[in-house]
DNA sequence: CATGAATGAGACTTCATTCAT
DNA sequence: TATGAATGAAGTCTCATTCAT
């Protein structure tokens, strides 16, 4: 009754055929007509949607990243403890992980660790998320909750660095990933690093 | 009056050349060339001593990174407490990174980091930092020092990811790098990841 | 009451863009997108008018040069001395420069002077244009009013190439075209060539 | 006994090729491989000599031309008339064409009347050529010999664009261009041209 | 050891043309 | 007539590697 959408989204399969590409060959290696194989187009279709390979990684993760920021946001608007706070971030990227493991290896791979590359043109974002958790680690120091010893902004990137380091074992195949291992290592990932931010109980 | 070593060491030159290369542009982005200019050598010489461009950073990784493995296990060797050969593996990497941060910022970037290619490729001596680390906790765990609901292996990612990203964090220019920083920094972390792993006593 | 032209002629919107951005761009150098956008019209307008976007270029080149040969002819037919015939040629040309630059050009650039492409398609109706000139130096000659011991087929090469080199050192904007300049460099070029070309009167 | 120059010149070979293709293809048709076969070398050396096929054709241009302006300015500081300055210019130029005439081609098609791309490149150095034409026609004017109601500036276009028609005229085969027709078609310009631009005796 | 010319496979990108709607 | 998405052949340029000297 109603206009359907197009039976096929084209520009859509294309993205969905780098992300597995990327994370089967990485970036660099792969050339752009693996993606056009993937995706069942003709070659030029690609440049038609994109105006280069370069730009096909930058949608990915620029879509992909905003929703990680747009999370954590969310998490530090509502009225939670720095720990729970943590914790719904860190629940947030294993899940990511869990569901979409090609393009979570793909962001962290070839943007967020390519010092040279991508990661150098979207520092701005990379940046943004660091500044978030960071704020809300600061503000879990203000009411107490947190030890203010240790600096927000490198507490941001123990907390972020464990979690990346835990995708990379995964995708590596360094440690379990079974179904079960995702909540187990979020709740230990939480426990540790928040148990390492907290402050003390005064000892008997 | 004894036959010195050449005035020059060639191979070394092109090595250190390398580094700062590989740093600067990435691996995939520099081409021999760069590396052979920057090196004072003709182009040829560097084929010479390596086989092929990706030798040259497999030689610099693995010279780095068996430093890092005996540093290890020396440090594992010694009677001391979890938190104190910790303490002193940070140590090791930060100031590897303080006195040679473009070597470490090739290391961390163009190989432990590159699932697709060096990563890969390399995999069995980043394991065996992995688990040299997870031993030493798992020690501390069997001593009673550390609170064992937590996976050695997991902890283990968590403390090498945190120092990585530190390290991370400098490359980018994200957090302070300043003289200073370095043993703040390292006294940060080990506080807070050896926080959350120690056994927490008993609350009053 | 009677049918009416459609207000906007597709077909002719098309050429017209064409010239516009063959004499911009270049006819090589130019996609057809440039003309379709030029013009306003959705890109495969082009092809539905047109079999190939060589064959916009012929057609400008076809309507144009026909008019220049009509031109021709039709003044060797009236009964006028060599000069005053060639004199009719010259602001013939130059007048399509004057009123139509961008159109000449094209011509200019695209086709009479294309040794491996266009001009050797049309070289017949390039040819027919010399020949035509060569007829109106021969005849000249015939009646003594010019002398015999030029060849009129390079008399003819003479002339349509000094006119040829002026508008393209307008195109060039080596020389000045300002309003004046068409009637004063039309004198000139006649007075030269024609000057030339006359028996000398016998002097004293 | 001396050091030999080198057994082949791979640079002028490449040089030589591109010459050869160039005049048969044109420069938009051939590919950078046809210059490679042609020259009987790999693909990548003509980018080892030379930054792109745009410079190939470029430094085949400047060689050339800067020929022709040292050949125009020498003819220049002789004490000659107007007249045997031009018939030495025209001499110089046929001749070029007459001993290398796929260089001529290729400078004339692809370059001097190219409006949008090299012919705008190299515009200063065609200019200069104008320049030093329209010189030898005012110092003319100035001694009295060549008419001065007759823009020297606008006469050496008539000069070098008839010129360039005649070459042109042989590139097409439109005109006879064998071995006599050199030198007969020389005297046969400068006849037309200079005789026209001669101030006429007074007339009985 | 040292040099740098020579090789050639390979990748990105462009764009004329077709075609389904 | 009109649209613009889809196709894919073709060409430039790069650069790791080899090799003759």
């Amino acid at each position: 009754m109603s206009a359907e959408a197009p039976a096929v989204d084209k520009r859509r399969q294309i993205l969905d055929a780098a992300i597995s590409v990327f994370a089967r060959q990485g970036f660099n290696t792969c050339r752009v007509s693996d993606i056009a194989d993937e995706a069942g187009v003709a070659y030029g279709l690609v440049y038609h949607y994109f105006k280069s390979k370069d730009q096909v990684l930058n949608e990915l993760f620029t879509e992909r990243w905003s929703l990680l920021l747009a999370a954590i946001e969310e998490v530090d608007g509502q009225s939670m403890s720095g720990r729970e706070k943590l914790d719904a971030v860190a629940g947030f990227i294993i899940d990511s992980y869990r569901y979409e493991p090609e393009l979570m290896k793909v962001i962290i791979v070839e943007v967020t660790r390519a010092a040279n590359s991508f990661g150098r043109t979207h520092l701005p974002e990379i940046r943004r998320a660091y500044d978030l958790i960071a704020k809300i680690v600061a503000d879990a120091q203000a009411t107490g909750e947190f030890r203010d010893d240790v600096d927000s902004e490198f507490a941001s990137m123990w907390f972020y660095g464990a979690i990346e380091q835990l995708l990379s074992g995964w995708v590596f195949g360094l440690i379990p990933g079974e179904d079960g291992d995702f909540e187990r290592a979020r709740g230990m990932v939480v426990e540790t690093i928040c148990g390492g931010l907290e402050r003390r109980r005064a000892a008997s």
